[in-house]
DNA sequence: CCGGAAACAATTATCTATAAAAATTGATCT
DNA sequence: AGATCAATTTTTATAGATAATTGTTTCCGG
């Protein structure tokens, strides 16, 4: 199987670089949900035009970071828990699907890629690098979507579990048994990927997220307000 | 069961016009798919910044309407013979949810909706008002997607199932026979809302949708480039 | 001391103008 | 005649300034 390696080489523009600027100060908790974003003042600060970052601001709406009020300001999205629940129920179904069209597509390199990313998460909750931990977690997940070979499905579960990440992130410590039995489980999927057939493998996820779903929210417990 | 009636007054920014505008000129076809839109025109045609434009383009990216090249042009989006597979591939899955997902939500003033829209798409067959037709088909479905109470699948489903409208919408004139057919079934599934056990009506409507589509691209039979 | 209107401050929304990148054209050299 | 490079044109990208909207504070009259 041959691969592109030549790309056109695309000039990174600033709006795409505040975009990531921002996006990353929120993943990482730098600004915390509920935040005001204020245009001006990151214009500033970043040393670009107020348009920029307001196209950037745009995007993340879109992106399912922010929420953005006229002619008031932007905020950081703030998940009630209605909506943690109602964006799990989707998730789990959706991630199912993924991983149900992936199975028949996915080449002994994939399952390669994927083991050294369980890998990673292994490593991460061994040393307690969250950072590590995380950034392994979701690019995982990221390559099982990708491997289902429907880039709406993609961009559906990119717009609502990204952010989903993003919110537990910083408010998250569990303990460290958890990280290991949570790096343990993905790995147990990725091994599964070549030998199980399609839907049992899908109920092992879904039960799996539920597993994940129930210790995350119960952990937190966010009040209605 | 009390409703709020007053709702803060948002005031309309020429933005929401702009982008009104242009998504609707593309539903409608008056831009056909490959088409470029060039960003200065389109303002001076509206008597509107180029600023505005741009930001009205950016949210018809992420709703899927166009396609952005950098430093080149935008473009209506021209879906691919896979595409269209595809967005049809995850759009029955999802449709099957929200259907599965309304039916113990749908009281019968929502019936009595849903069944005036059957009643609507019924009419343009009978007279081939196409525009009728396609206006309470789509009212339809996003009526059963809220109905769900799940505004990340709605939001996804939104993503997907308009621009798939869109594109075809144009290009599409069928037999008056197959319109009339179309309305039928959707007012049966409208009527099994009420009796129907979810995972049955789920079936139901995934099936149906099966068959629309293969009489859509078997229609059309758009080539691969 | 309280209520309300008017000035004020903060912020987003929008416009005009300029810069940067890409595509096109045309001229020049071989 | 063909290719290459530069000038031109077209288009998007970005900046700075101004307008519109909202929330707040202050001041005046009761």
């Amino acid at each position: 199987m041959s691969v592109k390696i030549l790309k056109r080489i695309e000039p990174v523009s600033k709006k795409d670089r505040v975009l990531a600027t921002l996006r990353e100060a929120i993943i990482s908790g730098q600004i915390s949900p509920g935040a005001a974003i204020v245009e001006v003042k990151v214009a500033q600060k970043l040393g670009v035009g107020q348009p920029i970052v307001r196209e950037a601001l745009i995007e993340l709406e879109h992106q399912g970071f922010v929420r953005r009020e006229a002619y008031r300001a932007t905020y950081v999205t703030k998940l009630k828990r209605t909506e943690i629940e109602q964006a799990f129920r989707i998730r789990s179904e959706l991630e199912g699907l993924a991983i149900e069209w992936a199975r028949p597509r996915v080449t002994p390199a994939d399952v390669e890629a994927l083991r050294s990313l369980a890998e990673g998460m292994k490593q991460g909750a061994a040393k307690m690098d969250l950072d590590q931990f995380y950034e392994n977690d979701i690019a995982l997940h990221r390559k099982i979507w990708e491997l289902s070979g429907n880039k709406y499905l993609v961009d559906a579960l990119e717009r609502i579990v990204v952010p989903l990440f993003a919110f537990f992130l910083m408010k998250t410590r569990r303990i460290q048994e958890s990280y290991i039995q949570s790096a343990a489980m993905h790995m147990k999927i990725v091994e599964s990927l070549q030998t199980m057939e399609p839907a049992r493998l899908r109920q092992l996820h879904v039960s799996a997220l539920a597993d994940f779903k129930d210790q995350w929210i119960t952990t937190l417990l966010p009040e209605d307000e």
